[in-house]
DNA sequence: CTAACAACTGTCAACATTGACAGCATATAC
DNA sequence: GTATATGCTGTCAATGTTGACAGTTGTTAG
């Protein structure tokens, strides 16, 4: 099983597309015993319409219900995810005030399933399925695969999330400058311009031009924006 | 190796002061055969001061002199950790930077040791090292233990962050209405009262309501305060 | 029923922000 | 030497925010 790790890791070291990354990551999902695999980035930005992509080996028919019908908004696993990075597996119990779609997930094949999300970059939050049509997940497999699966997630959200993010959202990969960093982190924190230029001996206007200047680096419409992404992009 | 997961597990689940919990980490750290275990916390806001707590069985004089010349500062591990959440050797050139603190750890004993980090809620970033005075870390020794790192370093954040982020920031235990909470989204993105007014057909007067009662919640003294804090503490 | 809460609305004055104009100093990279 | 980036400063008018006042309506839990 060394050997797994090894191979793989450089597998996704090496590849450069998302495809081959992907593909990398789901025959570690396939020797660990499972036959889906689904991955899905979620970034909080922008706020009121956050961006998500999805890529599994899921049957594309399903794939395709699940995007024409938002699934998404209403998958009880994506909702753990959001909320914590604790694994969570499919049971009755979770799926209980979703029915229809449970029902329908499993039509297609998708029956015994767990699945872990992680975050890296403050608005990023990636979740790694692993799925299967038939041995259900007992307790001993489970306690068995834990540190793989910890594992798994980790490393195919450090992957892929490197690749995606930057496509997402192109502001990610902008550059603030020292004085902005400054002048953004205490507007962050609610001062307003004339408090700052007191705190960073500057005029008024020389805040108000780094603030300025910060928000179109970022796309921002002004500086609460601003502030908002620069904190969720882990520039402050 | 199951019993270790399975009983340590009862001891994250039911012991409730951080120091017990801090032991079980430790002591599965010291399984995996390393003498020494620090978890370091830190939270982004206030985010012109962060927060961070430290708990570690360092030897104490140590932990005193790093929180003295407050080494977390340069400690190029915590620079690193806060970027990525990519495991992290302790090695040669990794510190090469910052030689006398480097000098300053191995003369207590910290010679040979291993850092990961990882997030929850958007503004908290957990990191655990685990570090031992004797055996140099080998790449096969790695590689064995790579899993069970993996899975301890999310363990023993989901439960440390659980008690400790409370805590620190008493703002992460509010709740916010549905309403206020829908009036930060847009204005996190950049919207002026009077477009949200617009957006969600009432008045600009209730749009600055909303935000007011937010932001008095949260403890932020502004409505770009209120949005970083809200977007941050995951409430967006 | 009643208390508590969420949601909603009004006015007005002080204060803060944005955007558009224009310019200078310093350092680093080619 | 010159381009580029960063940092700094100025003015002014239009627009937005905040705080302090005061009140209505509807829902939910005890």
């Amino acid at each position: 099983m060394k050997a797994w790790q090894e191979i793989q890791l450089q597998a996704l070291q090496t590849s450069d597309s998302e495809h081959q990354l992907f593909q990398a990551i789901a025959a570690l999902g396939a020797e660990l015993g499972f036959d889906y695999c689904a991955y899905g980035l979620r970034l909080a930005l922008p706020l009121s319409n956050p961006k998500i992509v999805k890529v599994s080996n899921y049957p594309s028919a399903w794939q395709t219900q699940y995007q024409a019908k938002n699934y998404c908004a209403i998958d009880p696993t994506v909702k753990h995810a959001l909320r914590s990075s604790q694994p969570i597996l499919w049971t009755d119990g979770l799926f209980a005030s979703t029915a229809a779609f449970w029902e329908e997930a499993r039509s297609f094949g998708l029956r015994y399933g767990w699945a872990q999300s992680m975050r890296d970059v403050p608005g990023a939050t990636g979740m790694l399925t692993l799925a299967r049509s038939d041995e259900p997940l007992s307790k001993a497999e489970l306690a068995d695969k834990a540190f793989k699966m910890a594992w798994l997630t980790q490393t195919a959200h450090m992957a892929l999330s490197r690749r995606l993010l930057p496509k997402l959202l192109p502001e990610a990969d902008t550059k603030l400058s020292n004085r902005e960093i400054a002048v953004l982190r205490w507007t962050a924190d609610g001062k307003t311009a004339g408090e700052i230029a007191d705190i960073m001996k500057i005029t008024e206007r020389t805040v108000n031009f780094h603030i300025s200047n910060a928000a179109a680096k970022l796309n921002a419409s002004n500086k609460t924006a601003a502030a908002v992404k620069a904190a969720l992009l882990g520039f402050l």
